[in-house]
DNA sequence: CGCGGTCTGAGAGCAGTGCTCTCGGACGAG
DNA sequence: CTCGTCCGAGAGCACTGCTCTCAGACCGCG
């Protein structure tokens, strides 16, 4: 039934070593550091560097299927997280997804600025990434829009800028994406960059001599962006 | 009376060398990528690799340079763009300030992700960086406490968490960050992130297939920060 | 002016990297 | 059982950061 039952015994080896490696790889970016030895992670694998060639045809396509899985490791993290807080409870829901996100990205440094750091040099997002990088997206937008439909939310009638009012009306016209308001897609996409841009700053050190007590801080933002986006009071 | 006459032939021809040291780095960190080849530096210089080491006792020594450099140069630009707004104009002062620090990253990609991107591996900041990384902080403090000292903006009572409001109020006894009181201080560290959030992300391609006037957008973002710290309306 | 010390670039060399290519053996589908 | 596919080993290329040695150029001081 399961997967790897259908396939050739050489097939499931396949995939089998594909794991082994991202798993030694995974590995040693929490230990070493972003700068990923393709050879290094041949060694572990107790195999010559060229073997593992045959698995991913170059570094950078190794570090896009670490990045791919990344996305989804944290994706899967945070619905998780959202999906243990009762349907009503609205502002629960995005303390639990913010909480969630931020956790997974102190439990993953480094795999944290591999997606949301500089972009890495000769890499450039390939389709495979843009969909589970969405999902935490389109968490919020769900949340959002529950809210809307729920009219728990009154949709602020905040004066937006011709061209971004036309980009929100446009995203909202996006499968995931519709039944937001312009109103509060452009308030949640303020509070997405806050959100990230926190846990940016504490992760690189940005806040090192200024904030002591990053849980607070962190919870305390959680809370402006809540109240900002109409969940709670 | 210039520094350089006071100094020997031998030490002009130094700082001479290890200026178009860094020159020819930041030219390699614009056009190759973020990552800085020493032996292609010294290729371009006309010398033999080893000769730079003359100068630069490592590779992140070169880096941790051209950060400094990197973090003086968006200061500057951002002080001389503040300063041309009129005192009393404070939204005005805050707007120039936010709008060169998103043109200085625009024009000087890879050096903005050297300063804000992911940490680079072997380099911790060291004490030359912090300075210089402060100053446009300090411009925006000296912003707010115009604004306080003026009753131009009037400081919100919002209620902090006590760890919070412990560490704005022990930052505001530091010296350039005194006169702003806690609950102007958490909305301007909030302001703070949520503006460089939105840099990092419009640079490291978050923000494609969703926002595409990025200069409305960001002037957006730069309003919702001026009312929220109560500079404007 | 000349001497001695300092500074600087060249060159060779080491260990490591990503990546390619060839070869031989093992495996499995027919 | 055989033939083609797959896979690991090994050698090798071009590159990297960095060290060390050597020789020459420079400059300050007597």
């Amino acid at each position: 039934m399961s997967l790897e039952s259908t396939l050739t015994p050489r097939a499931r080896a396949r995939v089998e070593t594909i794991e082994q490696i991202k798993q030694i790889a995974r590995h040693h970016l929490a230990v070493e550091g972003p700068n990923l030895s393709l050879r290094a992670v041949a060694r572990d694998l107790g195999v010559v560097s060229s073997a593992v060639y045959r698995y991913f045809a170059s570094r950078d396509e190794l570090l896009t299927a670490l990045i791919v899985d990344a996305y989804t490791s944290m994706a899967d993290a945070i619905e998780q997280a959202e999906k243990q807080v009762p349907r009503r409870d609205l502002a629960g829901r995005w303390f639990a997804l913010g909480r969630s996100a931020r956790q997974w990205a102190l439990h993953n440094q480094h795999e944290y600025a591999l997606l949301y750091g500089s972009p890495v040099p000769g890499y450039a997002a390939p389709q495979d990434t843009i969909e589970p990088a969405n999902r935490p997206v389109l968490l919020a937008m769900a949340i959002l829009r529950e809210g809307v439909e729920r009219r728990a939310i009154d949709p602020p009638r905040d004066r937006l800028p011709k061209p971004v009012r036309a980009d929100f009306e446009r995203i909202a016209s996006i499968d995931g994406f519709t039944g937001v308001p312009p109103g509060v897609m452009a308030r949640a996409f303020t509070a997405w960059a806050q959100l990230f841009g926190t846990i940016s700053f504490e992760l690189f050190g940005r806040f090192t001599n200024a904030i002591t007590d990053y849980d607070a801080y962190f919870e305390h933002q959680l809370k402006v962006t809540a109240r900002h986006l109409g969940l709670s009071r």
